[in-house]
DNA sequence: TATCCACCGGAAGCCTTGGGGG
DNA sequence: CCCCCAAGGCTTCCGGTGGATA
């Protein structure tokens, strides 16, 4: 976690103003916080709650009256004037009248919930029950065999036991939701109708902006009752970030302006990713240490945003599926047999053949269109509805990474066997 | 301008997998 | 040991549709 977050200094300021009357015994209202990836939404998120939390136990342990008495250890200035900011803003200095405190105040605790991986009701909820549970104890929740109305009544136990004041990250909250669905976050939403010694209050993280509308409307107003944008940054932006965090990390004296400022203004053509800008200074003079080259040129820069690419993408092919695996093989197969553009019928039979060959289930036509789309949510294939008119319609699917450096990948295990098989082309329509 | 092609893509339901509890 | 249940992978069913053509 990087000592200071250049340019988030407002949604910070914003985000404390609401959380920090969690210190004061209230429960905070639930967020929702929007924007692209490499916003700083999770960096900005968890050093908030880690600071919460840092307060909190401080005051856990010795009951201050007043906010301004409490100094943590380890805090960064700039963020503790932070959150000193949002009391004086909200002039909650008196935290608590001295006999009052130990009914009111309540411990703040924070989960944190990436919904990319916890994607099912069942490992959310059984989630946030175990992080409020030692790690050797025997209750925790196992990982499936439950019915869903014991890991809720489990997971209430928990919570209500935990006596404190718990805020939930539901990081990727929009993934979470497009795949099953808003039922875990009506439960959260109203959980706290359920308990009596706990209050839990949720900070969701989107990636799509009109991520509310998808939901019960219920839950829409309770989930989005703070609702904050992170904007992407620009070219500047970027570099004063990518300057800070070189000084902290890399080595400085190799890395001239010019170089950050170029790595910058490519990040910044991709949708303002933080994440992108640090990969690509990084690899790039992984790089160029690598050559034993005494400057960090463009070249390098170049060459690493190439190479940052080419991982991911076969990373993501790696692990995809066997049947998934099949159906981008007979793309890149088709578009390596000269059609650049293809359609869903070529495809289907293409991926027929080879399925037949190696003994797998032949996956009907309604199927295989459902892979192609998750090869199109990946970025490895593009594909598009086109209407011939009287002559009905049909997908156009374009492979969107190189046949054969991907082909060689894919070309590992039982894809093995298909190697110098070509595909059949026997329509010639043209687009 | 109404028709109608040929496929799209949502919804629901089926079957299987795998761990838990009684 | 048997039955329960969530989830994943897949099929079945079917209403919907952009636009060239009659
Ligand atoms: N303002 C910033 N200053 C320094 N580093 C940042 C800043 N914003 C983002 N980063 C870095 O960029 C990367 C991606 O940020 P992250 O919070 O994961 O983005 P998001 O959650 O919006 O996708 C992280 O490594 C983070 O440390």
């Amino acid at each position: 976690m990087p000592d200071s977050l250049p340019h988030r200094e407002e949604e910070i300021r914003t985000l404390a103003r609401i959380l920090i009357t969690s210190l004061k015994g209230d429960t905070p209202s639930n967020i929702m916080i929007y924007g692209m990836t490499g916003t700083g939404k999770t960096v900005v998120s968890k050093l908030l709650m880690k600071a919460l939390q840092d307060k909190s136990e401080i005051l856990e342990n010795q009951y201050f009256s007043f906010f301004m008495d409490i100094h943590s250890t380890f805090m960064p200035t700039w963020l503790d004037n932070a959150l000193r900011e949002a009391v004086s803003f909200l002039g909650i200095e008196e935290l608590f009248g001295r006999e009052v405190i130990r009914d009111i105040f309540k411990p703040v605790k924070c989960i944190y919930i990436n919904c990319q991986q916890m994607d099912t009701q069942y490992r959310v909820l059984t989630q946030i029950a175990n992080r409020l549970t030692p790690f050797n104890d025997e209750d925790r929740l196992p990982v499936s065999g439950l019915p869903m109305d014991e890991v809720h009544s489990r997971l209430l136990g928990k919570l209500d036991s935990s006596d404190s004041l718990i805020i939930i990250i539901l990081d990727e909250v929009d993934r979470l939701v497009f795949k099953s669905g808003d039922d875990v976050l009506y439960t959260l939403t109203r959980i706290n109708e359920e308990l009596s010694n706990s209050r839990v209050s949720l900070l969701g993280i989107s990636n799509n902006l009109h991520f509310l509308e998808y939901l019960d409307s219920r839950v829409k107003s309770s989930l989005g009752a703070e609702e904050l944008v992170f904007h992407p940054y620009n070219a500047n932006q970027l570099r004063d970030i990518l300057k800070q965090r070189s000084e902290e990390a890399f080595y400085p004296e190799a890395i001239d302006y010019d170089v950050i400022s170029y790595c910058a203004a490519l990040a910044a053509q991709e949708n303002g990713d933080a994440r992108k800008a640090l990969d690509i200074l990084r690899v790039s003079a992984e790089m160029a240490e690598r050559d034993h080259s005494p400057k960090l040129s463009d070249i390098y820069v170049r060459q690493a945003q190439k190479k940052i690419e080419m991982d991911r993408v076969n990373q993501v092919v790696r692990t995809l599926p066997l049947q998934t695996k099949l159906v981008l093989y007979s793309i890149l197969q088709l578009k390596l047999g000269g059609r650049i553009k293809t359609t869903t019928k070529e495809v289907v039979e293409t991926y027929s053949n080879y399925a037949q060959r190696l003994d797998l289930t032949v996956l009907g036509r309604r199927q295989v269109v459902n892979l192609m789309g998750e090869l199109d949510k990946l970025g490895l294939i593009q594909s598009k509805v086109i209407s011939f008119g009287r002559h009905g319609r049909t997908t156009v699917v374009e492979a969107n990474v190189p046949s054969t450096e991907i082909l060689n990948n894919l070309h590992n295990g039982i894809l093995s066997r298909l190697k110098g098989i070509r595909p059949r082309l026997i329509y010639n329509t043209s687009f």
